[in-house]
DNA sequence: AATCATTTCAACCGCCTGGTG
DNA sequence: TCACCAGGCGGTTGAAATGAT
């Protein structure tokens, strides 16, 4: 047995969502609250599926979104967090008020992954590239100012065997964060990562993730 | 000004998970 | 215990915007 499509797709509008749209999704929900997606669009009068309507909700028009460009806060937090959690958007997203789990990963996809790798690192494992050839990892193009203390970047990473951490773990992230800012803001913010053995990161079952641990590594926007 | 290339990001797709009967 | 359903998630796509030539 298959399984039964979320919507009737041949009575269903795709793409961009007008205006109208819009202002049904928000009437209703303000109406009717979150929830019973897939009974929504007949309900509010929309040709939309449940899943489309959910998305345009969560990602474009809940109140509470915070648009806009990323700070140097949320960039390090993002980092930060992906090293421990992978490409656990939800869970990343949790951490930042006002952000989308979509919204986290293009900026992922687009500003940091390329980042990191013009940087030396990799992005998915937060780990030096294996890089064929040179040693340290030029800083090329961004950076410029580059105060960015020129150390290689594979001094401190441990042997850490994987990230593979237990997502079940609560994630203490401590709210102040790690003051490991460039002098005078020049070459932006930092980026951390976690250098921490086994057992730093569980402790009675819950995550500590403590901020001196963290190793300054990348340049904000 | 026109054309092509690249980047960005909203939206879609399909799978997974948890709740319920 | 099993099957079904709804919601949620992450990967991917493609149109629009922007930049380069």
């Amino acid at each position: 047995m298959g399984r039964s499509p979320c919507c009737e797709k041949q009575h269903t509008n795709k793409g961009a969502w007008t205006k109208e749209e819009d202002q049904r999704l928000i009437n209703y929900i303000k109406l009717h609250g979150e929830g019973g997606w897939r009974s929504l669009p007949n309900a509010a009068g929309l040709l939309r599926c449940g899943k489309s309507c959910r998305l345009r909700w969560i990602n474009y028009l809940r109140p509470d979104l915070k648009r806009g460009n990323f700070t140097t806060e949320e960039n390090e937090l993002i980092v930060n967090l992906h090293s421990l959690l992978g490409n656990k958007w939800s869970l990343i997203a949790a951490k930042l008020p006002g952000r989308t789990d979509n919204e986290i990963k293009n900026y992922w996809n687009t500003h940091i992954k390329r980042k990191l790798y013009s940087q030396g690192i990799d992005p998915r494992t937060h780990r030096p590239l294996i890089n064929k050839g040179s040693t340290c990892l030029t800083r090329e193009v961004e950076d410029s100012n580059s105060n960015s203390s020129g150390s290689c970047l594979t001094t401190e990473v441990e042997e850490n065997p994987e990230l593979n951490l237990n997502l079940e773990l609560s994630i203490g992230l401590h709210p102040h964060k790690p003051t490991t800012k460039s002098p005078g803001g020049g070459g932006g913010g930092s980026c951390f990562s976690p250098i921490l053995s086994t057992t730093d990161r569980v402790r009675n079952g819950n995550f500590l993730l403590q901020p001196h641990l963290f190793t300054c590594y990348t340049s904000s926007t």
